[in-house]
DNA sequence: AGCACA
C-alpha cells in the first residue's frame, strides 16, 4: 500500500455518533500532526470508516504505526492509507477533477433495505451475572494485566481490546467532564499502577485514590481526552473478575 | 465488509 498523506480507518464502532467519532478521532490523530479534515459517514456503504487527512504524510505514517490496532470505543482500529489522493489536497495541488455524480440504481436500493431489517437490534445493556467467584485472585493479576495493556504491542494485529464494557452505570451523569471517576478498583491496585493505566491516553494530568475505598479520579487537560480514556478503557478487566466501571466524575 | 469527498 502506498503512503498517502489520507488515512483509511475502518472497523470503527457504528454505533457511536458520526460527529462524536470524528472528533474523537481527531483527539487521538492529531497527536500525530496536522490534520487538514476528517471525512466519516453514516451511511450503509460508508459507516465504521473514515479518512484522516494529514498535512504530511510523515504524520500519516507515524501515526498508522503506532495506532494500528489501537482499543477505539471498544473495537481496534485497522489503518491503512487511503488508495486514493484526498479532494481537499487534489484542490490544492491543482490536481483536482470534477467526479461524475453518480447514480443509485435500484439494485443498491434494495440490497440496502435487506441489510438493515437483517441487522440485529442493539444489544440491551448487559447486566449479567458476574463470573462464578474462582479463587481470590493472586496480587500480581492486576499488576499483570496493566503490564499487557501498556505494553501493547502497537505493530501486533489484533489488539487486547478491554472486555465489552458493563453499561451498567452506577453513575447516570453522562455530563462530559475533564475528570474521570473510576469505581470497582480491587483492593490490590495502586496509584501507581493506575497512573500507568491512565497515562497511555493523551492529556493525562493525574491519578487520585481515595484511601479506604474502592475509587479514584483522574485527571485529564480536557473532557474529549477524558472521554477517550474512558472509552478506551471501559470496562478494563483488572482481574478476571473484576471490570473497571468509568464514568464522568460529577461537576 | 465496506476506499469518500453533501
Amino acid at each position: 500500500m502506498a503512503a498517502n498523506q489520507t488515512l483509511y480507518v475502518n472497523n470503527l464502532n457504528d454505533k457511536i455518533n458520526v460527529e462524536t467519532m470524528k472528533k474523537s478521532l481527531k483527539e487521538v490523530f492529531a497527536a500525530f500532526g496536522g490534520i487538514i479534515d476528517i471525512v466519516a459517514m453514516k451511511s450503509l456503504k460508508r459507516r465504521g470508516q473514515a479518512w484522516i487527512i494529514f498535512k504530511e504524510t510523515s504524520a500519516a505514517t507515524n501515526s498508522l504505526k503506532s495506532l494500528q490496532g489501537f482499543p477505539f470505543y471498544n473495537k481496534p482500529m485497522r489503518i491503512g492509507y487511503s488508495r486514493s489522493k484526498s479532494d481537499v489536497v487534489a484542490k490544492a495541488d491543482g490536481t483536482y477533477v470534477e467526479r461524475p455524480k453518480k447514480i443509485v440504481k435500484r439494485e443498491d436500493l434494495r440490497k440496502a433495505k435487506a441489510a438493515s431489517a437483517a441487522a440485529p437490534a442493539a444489544p440491551a445493556p448487559s447486566f449479567a451475572a458476574p463470573p462464578a467467584a474462582g479463587p481470590a485472585a493472586a496480587p500480581s493479576i492486576v499488576q499483570k494485566n496493566i503490564q499487557d495493556r501498556i505494553g501493547w504491542n502497537p505493530n501486533q494485529t489484533a489488539a487486547p481490546v478491554a472486555a465489552a464494557a458493563p453499561k451498567t452505570m452506577g453513575n447516570v451523569n453522562a455530563e462530559p467532564n475533564k475528570t474521570l471517576f473510576v469505581e470497582n478498583l480491587p483492593v490490590e491496585s495502586t496509584e501507581t499502577m493506575m497512573s500507568m493505566l491512565f497515562r497511555q491516553y493523551p492529556g493525562f494530568q493525574e491519578v487520585r485514590t481515595i484511601p479506604g475505598r474502592n475509587v479514584a479520579f483522574v485527571d485529564y487537560q480536557n473532557e474529549y481526552q477524558a472521554g477517550m480514556a474512558m472509552q478506551g478503557l471501559q470496562g478494563f478487566a483488572m482481574t478476571p473478575e473484576v471490570k473497571l466501571l468509568l464514568t464522568y466524575a460529577k461537576k
